[in-house]
DNA sequence: CACTTGACCTGTCCGC
DNA sequence: TGCGGACAGGTCAAGT
């Protein structure tokens, strides 16, 4: 669901709209989301000023002018909105949103800022959080520590990407593409989508996939990348923007929630199977299954 | 150590 | 129409 994406396309939103707006009041009604607020929270809030919307993997990060930031995960349903003070919070909605009046049940965190415009944190499935923390201790998270590069920096190169693959060769190449310690911000829809666009089959172990195809899959995972952006991210079920609208990629997507439509490429039907633990869509044509692996 | 499974949640969809 | 169960998938923890 917010996979990076979806994460940046919610970052550039927020980053033209929050800047020097200043936090007038905090409303959260759920621990869990809020996992390390103390009980004045809202006065550590209270009168900060939001800085910069940054974004590191799935991660957003709101720096305040207090030297804390805000924290944010997702996860598969979270939605961050903004609603001016201008729009109608309690009676529908001015423009094309899916989002209707809010907040509603599954608003988590309500922002107010002093000019009366909100910011909105839902999260249907509750998998998603938001901290408060010290904007020199972000980094410092266990998380941070441990993530991968990002896909699309100017300095993350091809033997960068197949170094860290071939960190774990012996496992299935999806696999390795999931785990946010190799490279940040892949997730089940561009896993599905760069490994269709370099012709893998999703469960070959990343040693049995021959260099030329890993270069391969490096390009064809930051067009894909960069299309979604481009398109505002993908919309599968619970995805919107800041502004609660969807993103268009997957009516670009060549595999993802196509199974049973043809191959883009080659015409054979696309299946959907079950690879690590995840639904899964490939080309049985243009991915054929490996052969059993070597020991 | 590498990999898989379960937990966390709730709304939706399917079959009976 | 109701109901049980499978399913959706990001991440961490526990189990094999």
């Amino acid at each position: 669901m917010p996979e990076l994406p979806e994460v940046e396309t919610v970052r550039r939103g927020l980053q033209e709209l929050l800047p020097q707006r200043q936090i007038a009041d905090v409303w959260f009604d759920w621990p869990k989301g809020f996992p390390n607020a103390p009980a004045d929270v809202r006065a550590f809030m209270q009168g900060a000023a939001v800085r910069a919307v940054r974004r590191r993997a799935k991660v957003l990060i709101i720096d305040l002018s207090t030297e804390y930031s805000l924290v944010i995960h997702l996860k598969m349903t979270g939605q961050l909105v903004f609603r001016s003070a201008s729009e109608h919070f309690g009676a529908g909605h001015p423009n094309d949103s899916l989002i209707g009046v809010l907040p509603d049940t599954s608003t988590r965190v309500v922002l107010t800022f002093t000019d009366g415009s909100k910011l909105f944190f839902n999260d249907q499935r509750k998998f998603g959080w938001m901290r408060l923390l010290p904007t020199v201790e972000v980094e410092q998270l266990d998380f941070f520590q441990k993530v991968g590069p990002e896909p699309l920096s100017a300095s993350f190169t091809a033997d960068d990407f197949i170094a860290r693959l071939l960190r774990r060769k012996k496992s299935g190449i999806k696999a390795v593409l999931l785990d946010q310690t190799v490279v940040a911000g892949i997730g089940n829809i561009y896993a599905d989508e760069s490994l269709w666009g370099a012709k893998i089959h999703p469960e070959t172990a990343v040693q049995d996939v021959p260099e030329a195809q890993l270069r391969e899959l490096y390009t064809s995972l930051r067009t894909v990348l960069q299309l979604s952006i481009d398109k505002g991210g993908s919309t599968d079920r619970n995805y919107v923007n800041h502004e609660g609208k969807r993103g268009s990629y997957l009516t670009f997507a060549n595999v993802f929630r196509r199974e049973g439509q043809a191959c883009p490429r080659c015409g054979t039907e696309i299946i959907k199977t079950r690879v690590a633990g995840r639904g899964t869509h490939t080309c049985p044509v243009c991915q054929p299954k490996p052969p059993v692996t070597k020991p």
